[in-house]
DNA sequence: TTGAAAGCGCTAACAC
DNA sequence: GTGTTAGCGCTTTCAA
């Protein structure tokens, strides 16, 4: 592979300046037609590539947008995909793709195509570092991030630097732009549905809180019961922890053995409630029969389970195209008020709950 | 937002020259402990963030990788997505996402990131220009490409510049890195199955020619019939065009008009055999007791679909982490001789064969 | 162990 | 309409 030619190599064989070079890609109308089309012949023949870097430090931006999303499982999963075999295929039950980021991400990705953007995606995981965000901070315009992905102080700092939208609440209304649901309304939701339509009185809460959308969801549940009428508990049943899945599975797992199941599960995300039922039907309880278990996301895997779950479907790739939206006004006018943007959800009433099959 | 510290702030703020400022976060170990704390501290507390722009043209590479994709009916959804009304939400039975890209596109980024490198996602559709895809593989150091994605001549001007990787065969053995899977064996595969298994001899291939995959696929569909002692068409029954699926519906409704069907449609991808699926449905035959119905991918939606879609699984996630790998390989070694690396696929069988349900 | 200085390829004044 | 030129922020050789 040769060494790639720059704008001295096109201008030398157009036998123009590199001024002329430079203006026929940016301002073609600058450029008069005749010597423009020699530039054009000359960069096809040498095969120029424009170097984005160059163009990057020499004009003060990117032209590009970043996603900071994250990693269900990221680690263990990378392990193990190149152990197995041939044919073997992790995600053919899609668990673990497509989830609620991956379709943010479709959202931000077509939204950024749509509007003249390079889209880049930074991946997060448990284990993130600084560096790695800062390394993906400096490679762009502007940068949209999952809740849970960044932790909080790096946060700050970049959002001092590059404009950043959050898809999450803000903590303790820290400000910034961000692109929310209406967590709580979509929650209480789900929760009065199996009070008032399945009768069921004696509901337990599983998921992680420290994290502002879920205690959104979580205060959704309390509304919906004590506007029951009944008993509202102070917290979730299974709570915080890197790892809210194998949380809820513990939890369920010794409730089980106390023989003191609740009536339903109201899950934080469906992959809780994904996880909580594999954790039942392997104890030999019949969901929806004895327990009903419900999720919050609307991600294609509870489609796909048996019972098909019952959840909140959150409008994810209208989430990811308003924080792209958003980052691109936001660095055209870079000290305009801080803009939020709330998402109404959509119950998706399937089996899981009680209901009958489609 | 102020404007963002370089290299010049730091240094002056720690009292050290540039040159320990860049050592400091390159090569750590080359700097006193002492030094390298003090630079530290500055940049921390300006929130330097280093210029990926700055470092890219400074040594010449940009640590980053592409992939270029492109997105089915992009045109046509972003258009409609903007209309809709709050909670609607076009993506909600999964029939757009995920589709056989956007799975190996999550290889892709997966292997990046454990790798180390930043990854770029671009996107095409029936429009793209060369600009767009220059734009693209100027910003990065390899670019993988999915079949069907970038126009041929393009693709070899860049492939010309930069380190690229097919996801598909090359045409005419172009030569070239690719990673593709055996198309061939597949469809052979699930061919025999219909003949052999649910004794249907009159199969029609449905879907578009021109794409070395593609072909091969056909190819396997003939070898089965002919070894069955079948006769085996010279063309599909549906081909080309630049939308398969409008194509196969087309197709299949004239055949519905003339009573003319056969027992099955052997479609060469999900989406085709999804589009017949509902076609037939629509005219009130039913799949698979009238007529059979095959894909080849293994999406999502494929599993969803009512029957569910009997098909030929791809590896996708693998199939992005290798193109990941051999491009990493390649940068370090770009005159090596061309790597092409050949994955099993997997046949899943389902419902619109004839098999009875799960 | 640190500093000085020469680029990397491009953009955009500004001059002609 | 086109050319000259001064940076953009960083890496890296070479000296000190």
């Amino acid at each position: 592979m040769a060494k790639n030619p720059t704008v001295y190599d096109v201008a030398n064989r157009a036998g123009v300046s590199i001024a002329t070079v430079s203006f026929t890609f940016r301002r073609p109308e600058r450029v008069k037609e005749s010597t423009r089309n020699v530039v054009l012949a000359a960069a096809r023949e040498l095969g120029y590539l424009p170097s984005a870097s160059a163009r990057g430090l020499a004009d003060g931006r990117t032209g590009a947008l970043a996603l900071f999303s994250f990693t269900y499982l990221a680690d263990a999963h990378a392990d193990v995909v190149p152990q197995l075999p041939g044919g073997a295929d992790p995600n053919a039950d899609f668990r673990l793709f497509p989830l609620y980021m991956d379709e943010v991400q479709r959202g931000v990705e077509l939204e950024c195509w749509r509007r003249g953007y390079a889209v880049m995606v930074g991946g997060g995981s448990k284990t993130t570092s600084e560096t790695v965000v800062a390394d993906i901070a400096g490679r762009v315009d502007g940068l949209a991030v999952l809740p849970r992905s960044i932790p909080d102080d790096v946060l700050s700092r970049i959002s001092a630097r590059i404009p950043v939208v959050q898809l999450s609440t803000p903590p303790h209304g820290t400000g910034g732009d961000h692109v929310t649901v209406d967590n709580e309304a979509g929650m209480r939701a789900v929760t009065e549905h199996l009070i008032t339509v399945h009768r069921l009185h004696v509901l337990q809460f599983l998921g992680g809180l420290h994290a502002s959308d879920i205690e959104a969801r979580f205060k959704g549940f309390r509304t919906a019961l004590r506007t029951a009428g009944l008993p509202a508990p102070a917290k979730p049943a299974a709570n915080g922890g890197a790892d809210w899945e194998a949380e809820a599975a513990i939890r369920v797992g010794a409730l089980l053995a106390e023989g003191d199941l609740p009536q339903a599960f109201v899950c934080a995300t469906d992959p809780v409630a994904l996880t909580v039922m594999d954790v039942l039907q392997a104890a030999g309880i019949a969901v929806p029969g004895q327990v009903a278990v419900t999720g919050f996301d609307g991600i294609a895997a509870g489609r796909m389970a048996r019972p098909a779950l019952t959840t909140v479907r959150q409008p994810m790739e209208q989430l990811g195209r308003a924080a792209v939206d958003i980052l691109i006004k936001r660095i055209a006018d870079p000290d305009g008020a801080p803009v939020s943007r709330q998402f109404p959800v959509q119950l998706v009433l399937r089996e899981s709950c009680g209901c009958p099959p489609a």
